[in-house]
Parts: C-alpha cells; structure tokens; sequence
DNA sequence: TAGTTAATTAATTAATTATTTAACTATTTA
DNA sequence: TAAATAGTTAAATAATTAATTAATTAACTA
C-alpha cells in the first residue's frame, strides 16, 4: 500500500479523482481531460489504486475505475481531528446529511 | 502560497500538524520530537507556512508555531465533496459539535 | 560590547517523481 | 488466426524534494 497522501499530493491525480467523482470512467475517456498520453494516465491509476483511493473492475478489454469513497472518508479524518473529531462522528454526519438532502 | 497538498504529503510534516494541535512550540521543541537536525525541521515549518497550514508568531529570540484550523478545514472539504457535502454544513457540524462535547 | 542562544538561509547531494516514446499483453472481432 | 483495440510496463530523462553541514541573522545577557 503506497500512502495516499502522496498520491493526492500531485493536482493530475486530484483531478481523477473529481472526474471518477462525477462517474466511473476508463483510462481512454479520463486522458481525454488531460494534455499528457495514456501511459501517464495509467501510472496515476495505478497509484492512486495502490493507494486504494480508487478501485479496478475489468470489463473485457477495458478497465473501469471508480472513486472508493471510504478511503476519502478515512483521509479527511486527518483533518477532522484537528477539531477534535473522529471518524464515526463524521461518518454519521455525512450520513444523516445525505438522508436530508435527497 | 506553496500547495498545501504537496505539505502534507511528508509524514515528517503530518506529524507536526499533529504536534501542534496537541499545543503551539517552537522550532527547537518540534525538533525533539524528530530523528533530524534543527535546519531540516526549520525548512518543514517554512513550507507548512507557506502553505497556510500554520501560524508564525515571533517572541524575543523565539519563533511559536501554531496550527492554523482553518486551512485544515478547507483541505478537509476536498474530501467532503466526495460526499456531496461543502465546506459551509461541515464547518457548522463541526462547530455544533464541539459545543456537545465540552 | 562580547558571547550565547534560537532560528533561518545557503550550498550540496542523494533519492524520488512525472513525463515521454517504445515495447508488450490481453481481449475482441473480421 | 490475423488485425485492431485498450491498456500496462519498461527505459530514459528532467525536475523536484528531503536531508546534511556550514554560514548567517537577530535578540538576549553577563
């Protein structure tokens, strides 16, 4: 497991991670946002896999990525603690405002 | 203003935000906590203040660190998205919170 | 005012990172 | 089964980063 605060460390990565926030998507249409090639786009999948912010399915010939939310939720507890919270007072937070907002 | 994300990307510097929720020190008391020399530590405070994670206070011939929650929540909010949620109802629970616990 | 203390800045070095092009692997399709 | 498609891996390179020791700055103190 590579540490995930290296992988949102660079904005290409961050930016994946809005996009795959929006929908799963494969490497193909995720390079379509960026100026750089595929190869580069593959190596921010890999590590932000290996970092387990996102997970992998294959589906035949394609990889489709998406966002895993909970490792998101684990990183910003980091944060959360700095206030003095933890994360299952955030979780429930998050949790509870989803229910109101739909 | 540096990146704040790339700041947090050192553990070395993680671990100083952590050190200075506890309470505000100085360069030489943040130093003990550490394996590596005062200019290695002194070059760590100068990026986690040019990033706005923390304050600089000069007193005498001492400089007092202090955490700066107010960057930690922003960065927090990053995260937050991911779960639909801004920087406005996190801040409020947050604070919400905080009046429970005490 | 000379010496001490607290801290930063400068110069250097070794390690890590982001990117490129080229080569390769796996899967589908004609 | 040959060609096409989707993606990863390899090798090379340029840029960035974390650390060190040495030098410098600023403020206090005897």
């Amino acid at each position: 497991m590579e540490s995930p605060w290296k992988a949102i460390s660079d904005s290409s990565r961050r930016k994946i991670l809005l996009l795959l926030k929006e929908r799963d998507m494969t490497p193909t249409e995720i390079s379509k946002h960026f100026q750089f090639s595929l190869p580069a786009v593959s190596i921010h999948l890999r590590i932000l896999k290996n970092s387990d912010l996102i997970l992998e399915q294959k589906v035949g010939k394609n990889r489709i990525y998406s966002l895993n939310k909970e490792k998101a939720l684990e990183m910003m507890n980091f944060f959360a603690g700095m206030w003095d919270y933890n994360l299952k007072s955030l979780k429930e937070f998050l949790e509870n405002q989803k229910v109101v907002k739909r």
